[in-house]
DNA sequence: TCAAAAGTGTTGACGGTACACCCATGT
DNA sequence: ACATGGGTGTACCGTCAACACTTTTGA
């Protein structure tokens, strides 16, 4: 075993000896009748080989936080994420029994859950997972789970991060649904649809959804940009 | 300099070296005028010598990281916090120059700031900055006050957290410049009082601020008790 | 013609905001 | 007596919640 590597500066002692740090990512998608799924990985490796988990591993040297859990979540997953935050850091000793690993926490939401490829590296196998049935998880995966979902729950209704979960053309049902899918709770429908057409954010494309067999439903996108510029002026987008 | 030193288990193998990983934490208090304030200190070493920073430092292999916060505030600033939340961990390559240095992030609320003792084993200096005459600080630590003003604004709203930052009797009045103060804006005086009277959260102790050259105001105290078990059941604060 | 979902308005309750004066106290 | 802040009520307006029927389409 070589001794610890240097790093940029000569002034950086190495008197005590580091916790390594992971990152590992809470990914949101949505299946094809609007309901949340967690992407999950089975562990090809010890510790808890066989288990299911969160996508992530250990951050390299110089390696930006965001960078590596994208990484990470490339090389185990194969996922397109359209939205990534950092979530919390995971750091209590014994979390990890390999010794003192802290963990950045991040999620992140996808587009759609059909027909994902998938690639892997260290997971054996990577399966979306209905939120409402998950198995055990290695490590406090599972609180991660929760915290995740506890701030898309939060988030979706302050700022309009639920659009990352949907093509770029959308109806009206697709959107409601996925907001009743993330808080857990019926909407009312005409105050739903009125409260955010009254928002003026969503453009009618003048396209209508296809092959479905009832009355075809309206299909809107999300204008970015006029947010973007509302939201430089204090406007807050409120479900 | 000794190999880098072995942790619990065998398997965990020390191919790749690792970033190191220090907390810091953004300390407000109010002072008796109820404006808000920044602990900072003076370092007292390099790199970055003399500039003003947050006090912080590095985590200790198998610390806690809410633990190794708690330390180095009592280290560097002997204050008692009476609130402690993670804030967000910056970890961009480049943050401190003496190399990979992944910082977890607190923020935490003092009660009082007048006549604070301070202790200091790296700092040379502490002392209180009014949040709206802050000097440049080092490292990233300017971003971290901003995010934690700003996580500080919005938990204000819908959580109990500002009475952290009061003695535990207090006036309306005291209230209301805390809440002023922290979300920059005036509040209408009857609406405010209305409206945390109203959620019957506030004890009226029967005892008046003392010494004071006008009619005394009445002081009260946050049940906190009361808070908790409403929280259980759904309650929401929300001023 | 049937099944399925699209689309559409009104009312009542509640909460937010705006606003000004008299009162108590210490100096 | 004066300066300073303590303490109080009402009216208007906008937002939210509850609620049911007709229309369109494909099978």
């Amino acid at each position: 075993m070589p001794p610890y590597p240097s790093t940029a500066s000569p002034l950086f002692t190495y008197e005590y000896p580091r916790p390594a740090v992971t990152v590992d990512a809470v990914v949101f998608g949505l299946d094809s009748r609007s309901v949340l799924h967690v992407l999950l990985i089975r562990r090809g490796s010890k510790p808890h080989l066989g288990s299911w988990a969160v996508p992530g591993g250990f951050v390299e040297l110089d390696e930006d936080l965001e960078v590596a859990a994208r990484r990470e979540l490339l090389e185990e997953s194969g996922v397109h994420v359209t939205y990534l935050e950092q979530l919390y850091t995971f750091g209590k000793p014994g979390r990890d029994p390999r010794g003192h690993v802290i963990s950045v926490a991040w999620y992140a939401l996808v587009r759609t859950i059909d027909h994902t490829p998938v690639a892997d590296t260290d997971a054996t196998e990577v399966q979306w997972h209905s939120m409402d049935d998950l198995p055990e998880l290695a490590f406090d995966h599972s609180e991660m789970v929760t915290a995740a979902h506890k701030r898309l729950q939060a988030k979706v209704c302050y700022a309009p991060v639920g659009f990352d979960l949907l093509p770029p053309k959308f109806t009206l049902r697709q959107l409601q649904q996925l907001y009743e899918g993330i808080l857990d709770r019926p909407l009312d429908k005409r105050n739903f649809r009125r409260k955010v057409l009254a928002m003026n954010l969503l453009v009618d494309t003048d396209e209508v959804e296809q092959r479905v067999r009832h009355r075809a439903a309206r299909l809107y996108r999300f204008d970015h940009q006029k947010y973007n510029s509302l939201a430089l002026n204090g406007f807050i987008f409120d479900i």
